[in-house]
DNA sequence: ATCTTCTTTAGAACTATTCTAAAGTGGTTG
DNA sequence: CAACCACTTTAGAATAGTTCTAAAGAAGAT
């Protein structure tokens, strides 16, 4: 029998889940509604755990872990690193960049279109380039 | 030829330690020969702190981390973020960029002049821009 | 020399993250 | 459905990088 599952997830979220090689189990799918439930976010693993624990949410820290690498690797999230201390994961994985507040360790999206970057060189000798990354830092003045 | 004891800066670096408000100590003097006695470089504290155990330098691993971070804050170095598990501290402070190689976790610097960035947004509001960082992130192929 | 303040240090503590290995689940097959 | 197996989750331990602590040491002023 199948089960009916929150609608957060939903069956699209499973397909998008099973695509990339990933069991849409309830811990993903539960977790994939708190990420892509409302808008753009930028979060750490820490964040989505007390989320989760928030909303009820049954799922271990290493689970959260897990699963942000997870839908990282699968293109689905966006690890930003901006601070030392701490990994931000975006759920917004389209062409944007960065405002970093130093002050509240906070991050701002820019949309892609917005900044242009030329004079990109050769990359080294047998690389090729996979992201350009800009981080605009500011501070309260 | 032998070299002795790193006589490099000697009275230049310690003049900028001072005006830094930093008092030109042993450890500090030796760290900042090995920083910026040879060109640009890319070191994490445990780099820094082998190659002072290699040149026979003794200094604490704290003493290291601690004076990476004066440095930094007294703008004699400049703290770059591409890793989320390590660190890097990068002696050249003039306007330039990155490439990050994800394989071999190795920087490479790109001349300030190469790369222009357009269209910046204004920063949000009571703060203002300190730095605009580009890392292109390049892979094997 | 003496005093005060800053600095260094070893080691403990801390924090974010990863690992481990055992129990649980999903999906498939008969 | 039942059996099966690969994948997943989990609690807790482990790890790695970094920061903290408090006591000893060095720098600079008097």
């Amino acid at each position: 029998m199948v089960r009916k599952i929150r609608e957060h997830g939903g069956e699209k979220t499973a397909e998008r889940l099973r695509d990339a090689g990933l069991r849409p189990t309830r811990q993903r799918l539960e977790l994939a509604g708190l990420l892509f439930g409302d808008g753009d976010r930028h979060l750490t693993a820490e964040n989505l755990h007390d989320e989760a624990e928030r909303a009820g949410i049954k799922v271990s820290l290493a689970t959260v872990y897990n699963t942000l690498h997870q839908f990282t690797e699968a293109g689905l999230l966006r690890q930003v690193m901006v601070d030392a201390s701490r990994s931000y994961f975006d759920t917004n994985i389209g062409n944007h960049q960065h405002f970093y507040c130093e002050d509240e360790n906070r991050l701002i999206d820019i949309p892609g279109e917005t900044i242009a970057v030329a004079g990109i060189p050769v990359p080294p000798k047998g690389t090729q380039i996979e992201r350009v990354d800009v981080v605009i830092r500011v501070r309260r003045q």
